[in-house]
DNA sequence: GTCTATATGTCGATAGAC
DNA sequence: GTCTATCGACATATAGAC
């Protein structure tokens, strides 16, 4: 009886914890194929391939192409510590150079990972609502709480403290990103120290 | 008699203007495609359309997609000033930040045009050889001549002037990029005056 | 649940009428 | 010289066998 004879197979693996392997699999194998080729040259055949599942497989966990760059999207602004950091120096004793300093090292401990990939996601990511909107949500979020550790600090002179805000995000932002990334990287503890030394002096000034 | 139909119509209109005039149309619509669409979105159908020719038509003038993208590139290149900026300054008497707001000015007059289609035309350019070299190079070019002026004006006192070079050059590029495309665009002056601040003080220290 | 084979759609580019 | 109509390549996504 085939009722029988299920009863005599071992017991199955548990689903979820395959199926999530799975995921996992085209995750790491999609980041690598986008970090490599870019997003439109990023094909799905490419990206199963680097997984070694068939491109059948991989329509069965995730619905199309852009669900995948979201899904990747998603556990990187997940990761991000950026707002936590920022809070927890807010009105505090610390010196403004130490404040500053766990704020870059921040930016730069989230973007080791894989900059490359990074680059894509932010250049070439599909700009479709959703998405978009969390991002620049996160971005002015920094930006807010950056103006209100400004406003707060007993150290910071600068006058037009909105505009600093603005110009301090972006630039911490940016230059990590193109300095990280680029072929003749950078040395990243030489890029905090003159990052630091750039943005206290200024707000100092 | 046909022929003598045609003695009777007026002279035709000189070709190559009106050749250079529809090159000319073709650009401006693919500069305003691809600042809208992207690079990959921007299709020839799109140029074409709002160029209001035919797609066939498009392909007389230019013999591909990436050919249109190369040529407004070139357009640009050719119009930034930032060497010549950075040399007529080299071991000149003018205080530091004289030196540098001329160097943000320029950066920043090199990007008023359209500056979203320059974030395109940055991120999205097919990375192939002799372009991407040419960027390249002009990028090293700005650094070495920042360097240089580094070593050789008085005022400054950084003492890793090889990584200020690089870290005033990326962050003068990228955030007039940045902070001149985005949506809540931001004051030009204030951007040209904090960035001065910035730096300034910075090479100061 | 995984595979192969293929449908479906869209792009860049071309052919050929006018 | 400009157009319409269409080709060939390639991508995403699906159907159906196993």
């Amino acid at each position: 009886m085939t009722s029988e004879q299920r009863r005599l197979q071992p017991r199955k693996q548990p689903r979820q914890v395959r199926a999530e392997l799975t995921r996992q699999r085209i995750l790491t194998a999609a980041a690598h194929v986008f970090a490599e080729y870019g997003y439109a040259a990023g094909t799905t055949n490419r990206i199963a391939e680097r997984a070694r599942i068939s491109i059948g497989s991989l329509y069965q966990y995730y619905p199309n192409k852009d669900a995948i760059l979201a899904e990747l999207l998603t556990r990187h602004l997940d990761g991000d510590r950026t707002t936590e950091t920022l809070r927890r120096y807010k009105e505090s004793p610390e010196p403004l150079e130490t404040v500053i300093r766990a704020f870059v090292r921040t930016v730069i401990e989230n973007h080791l990972d894989d900059p490359r990939l990074l680059q894509i996601m932010i250049e070439q990511a599909p700009r479709s609502g959703e998405l978009l909107e969390r991002i620049t949500r996160l971005e002015w979020e920094m930006i807010g709480d950056l103006r209100e550790l400004l406003h707060g600090h007993p150290e910071v002179r600068v006058r037009d403290k909105d505009t600093a805000a603005r110009l301090v995000a972006s630039t911490v932002e940016l230059t990590v990103h193109q300095l990280i990334a680029s072929p003749g990287s950078i040395d990243v503890t030489r890029l905090e120290n003159e990052l630091v030394a750039m943005i206290t002096g200024y707000l100092r000034a």
